[in-house]
Parts: structure tokens; C-alpha cells; sequence
DNA sequence: ACGATACATCAGCCTCTGCTGATGAGTGCA
DNA sequence: TGCACTCATCAGCAGAGGCTGATGTATCGT
């Protein structure tokens, strides 16, 4: 299991990462971020474009609103590439290539 | 669980993710390091130093060798924080806040 | 139909960050 | 002691990415 860089790269903005946590708890539109994390509107719009490319989040239309959801699988996958890596790495803690 | 930025940004860079793969196979000094990833030597130097300043690394100075480890721990509590969130998303995938 | 609202996109600016060549410190070998 | 090697750090440069104001599109309420 290999490190998405896209994914890893999305979740490491601050910004993004205080969205991921807000869409955890429920599915928001963007006003409702805009509110939450006092960041202007084109800001957090540009956030979510990026999240959606990481396909870390769903936009689901809904009349002139576009709601939020996280995508819970999404997250999984990049914990267990961590995990298993994690693993890899327990399992040989002493082995040391010479010089 | 909170979301690291410093270990998430550390992670999203495509050659220190490359550089964490190949630590979590072995122990590595920096020249082994040089000679996979083929990028120069202060390059790789300065992507250790991200690495080791976000706790996921240690170095272990060996005569004038400087021997990096990956610790699993550090690991381990990222998966486990996307992990929970991932959890808490899927308890409450149908929640949404109204407009 | 018109105004208000929600959202996306764009261009411009600025900061951050990764890459490179050069230099310096520390170590081991002859 | 002198030389080669490993590694860290620095200054400089170039590219990427985040923030903002402005504009465009679509939808809802009156």
C-alpha cells in the first residue's frame, strides 16, 4: 500500500483539515463553512474544489445549495496505508542496511 | 483526535513519502538515501530534517554515518486520527445541518 | 421579471517551500 | 597530519499554492 500524495497533500492545510473535522460530525453546504471557519466564501470554495479532486469529499447539489459529506472510505484507505506502514516498520526496527 | 498539520505536510511531499517507504522497510543513513531516491545530497538532508523535526523520524549519528529510523508510533496516531474521523463520519453519514 | 442569495471561477498578489551549488563541521583512514 | 568522506546548513532562485476582490452562473422568493 503506497502514500497518496494527493490525499496527504489536501488534508495537510489547516484550512482543509478543520473542514474534513466539521464534515465528520455532519454533511454542511458552504455557507455553513463559511460561517463556521470565518474564511471568505472564494477561499473556502477553493479548499472544497481541492478536497473534491482528492475525492476526500461528495458535493450533492441541492437547489440553489450544495451540501458537503465526507467520504469516510476515502479516510480509511489512507489509515491503513499509515497503518501498514506502521507495521512494515515494527517489524523491523533493527534491521539496519551496512554502508 | 485532531488532525497533525506538521505530520500531515511532512507526509504529503511525494519524496519524503517516497523516503518514509523506504525507512519503513530498514534503517537508512543519508547516502543510502542519496542513491535510491537519486536526488542530491542536500536536498535529501533537508527533507530528514522536516521528517525529524515532525517526530517521524530519528536519527542515530554513527561514526560519520547518520543512521535514520522511522518510528511507527508516529505513525500509528495519524492512522489513528483519521481513523476516528472516518468512524465518526459513517456513524452520522445521513446528518445534515438545514439551511 | 427582478432582486437577493449561494456558489464557482478567474486574475493578481504574496508567501511558502523545494531545489541547487557552495561552504563548513565532524569523522575515519593512510 | 593530511585527505577523503558523510552530513548539515546557508543564500539564492524558481515554482507552487493560498488569499482576496471581482465577475459570472444558477436558483429562490416576491
Amino acid at each position: 500500500m503506497t502514500l497518496d500524495p494527493d490525499v496527504l497533500r489536501a488534508l495537510a492545510d489547516p484550512m482543509r483539515a478543520r473542514i474534513v473535522e466539521l464534515l465528520a460530525g455532519e454533511a454542511l453546504c458552504t455557507c455553513h463553512l463559511v460561517e463556521e471557519t470565518g474564511a471568505k466564501q472564494a477561499n473556502v470554495s477553493n479548499h472544497l474544489k481541492v478536497l473534491r479532486e482528492a475525492g476526500l469529499v461528495d458535493a450533492e447539489p441541492c437547489g440553489r445549495f450544495t451540501y458537503y459529506r465526507l467520504r469516510p472510505d476515502a479516510l480509511r484507505r489512507v489509515a491503513d496505508s499509515l497503518s501498514t506502514l506502521a507495521d512494515t516498520a515494527s517489524a523491523q526496527s533493527l534491521t539496519r542496511r551496512p554502508c
